[in-house]
DNA sequence: GTCGAGAATTATGTCGACATACCTGCATCC
DNA sequence: GGATGCAGGTATGTCGACATAATTCTCGAC
């Protein structure tokens, strides 16, 4: 449990402990709402995929970490096989990658995939949020107008991660607006792929700024139900998103992957010497 | 092995019993190439995953029926470990519905689903088309030139099983030509959802007459880098093909779920008497 | 004759074990 | 000194078995 915080050279508040493990336990609901969908009862195998995959957007496990059976076998009391089946899991959003015959590990994100993810997110996003403008209810723009209303107080205290949590529940509310459970589950899935990032994207103020500003936006096109609106603000924010990243990226932002190997043989002798 | 065949009220000809399993080849094909995109090696797991695959989108297995673990494990004479990885794989591509704890079957396809599978689908490949329009090479024309080729030779010789499987193949190129990987494998696993439906679809003879005059409105497209026009008719192409769905459902053209224990219980007894 | 509760049966989720393929370290060779 | 091949150790893929939940069958009541 480690408790070293980081000051920001702007003036948001460096994230306080109590808080760090507030972020993880939003990542695991996040993580179980998307991958453990249809586990509705909290079994063996929606448990590990859910800490193991909050674990990995929370980058407590790093790009290109092993993810051994074995080790995670013991680490939750339980033989390899509801394991396995959670790696399954993992694999199916995109967070895993499990090479046969090798060891499964923490999928990479290059670029390249980041663009592709962006790319598709800014599009099908775009047509969600064109079909949550006409087919909302006032239902969906009050539990909006709540989320608004976190987001812009996040904002104000200038918590990142509050703002972080708040965005992800916004865009999720607007996916549930939209009707579309299918177009839902994929945005859902690629969110979650990028989910690591997105500290790197919103750590730049000026980003900050313009996501607040961005959601304004939306909210307004969706209280005028503005379709053609709503879809152009969502699809220009995506892709202005991705500009940042690609600039993060260029900048080596984004630490390359772990030697793996250093890691097994830490975590091996940690648990010899107990 | 079945030697029906089906005398058509149109001019078409019935599909010989050859091109049946000639076609479950193809589908065989298509299934490998989506579930089982990193199985390269053909391992157990893959095998099954593509054949029972297969035998979803041929319907030959139909909707809701039972897919026992025990089952699957006593015909491809292994454990059941490996049956379940292989519909684990096949959930992933939304063909098999694994409720906890109960039995494992083909997931059903309502009205509903299909609805917004083809709602997503027409705004992604729209989009896919727009940048392939951009992004084509040479090689990409060719290879989609010969794709149109057997695509019309099919439809001159009235030739069903071999139309939709040169569409198949079409729709497969002009993905590639787009590249974007993330964006092709989400529409690879919506088609074939709704792969066991194009049969319907194309069942009739003015819907096929339209569909072989839009792969050339798109190839001309294509031939002239103009990708809003390619945006434009594949996202008109897929929802008309919707509606045509829509009627066909309606007119209750769908076989309702097969009453699941009926099928298991045939299968035991037909395993007792061997 | 139909419905409902309980027993018997069956299938699933999980386990520990084994065979095989992979990884790591060392010795050898160029 | 760096690359290559080999041997030991280790992790994976698969298996058969067991506990438990779900389903089916049976019997009885209304």
């Amino acid at each position: 449990m480690t408790t070293i915080t980081f000051e920001r050279a702007d003036s948001w508040i460096a994230t306080p402990p109590s808080s760090q493990s507030e972020s993880f336990l939003n990542a695991v609901l996040v993580v179980r709402r998307i991958v453990a969908e249809h586990h509705d009862r909290p079994s063996l195998v929606s448990r590990v995929a859910c800490e193991v995959g909050a674990e990995i957007i929370e980058n407590i496990r790093q790009s290109g970490e092993d993810l051994s059976s074995v080790e995670l076998a013991e680490r939750y009391e339980t033989s390899r096989t509801p394991i396995r089946e959670a790696l399954l899991l993992l694999e199916k959003e995109g967070l895993v990658r499990i090479p046969q015959r090798r060891r499964p590990h923490v999928a990479v994100l290059d670029i390249a995939e980041v663009r592709e993810i962006y790319r598709v997110r800014a599009v099908l996003f775009g047509a969600v949020a064109s079909d949550a403008a006409t087919l909302r209810t006032e239902e969906d723009m009050e539990a909006l107008r709540d989320l608004l209303a976190r987001l812009s107080a996040a904002h104000d205290a200038h918590d990142l991660s509050a703002y972080l949590w708040a965005n992800v529940e916004f865009y999720n509310r607007l996916t549930i607006a939209a009707r579309n459970a299918t177009a839902k589950r994929i945005l859902d899935s690629l969110l979650l792929r990028t989910l690591r990032l997105r500290r790197l994207s919103l750590s730049q103020p000026t980003r900050r700024e313009k996501s607040m500003a961005h959601h304004i936006q939306i909210m307004n096109a969706l209280e005028e139900q503005d379709a053609p609106l709503a879809d152009v603000l969502i699809r220009s924010n995506h892709l202005h998103a991705l500009a940042v990243l690609e600039q993060i990226y260029a900048e080596g932002g984004v630490p390359s992957p772990t030697r793996s190997r250093r890691r097994r043989r830490q975590a091996a002798t940690a648990a010899e010497e107990e």
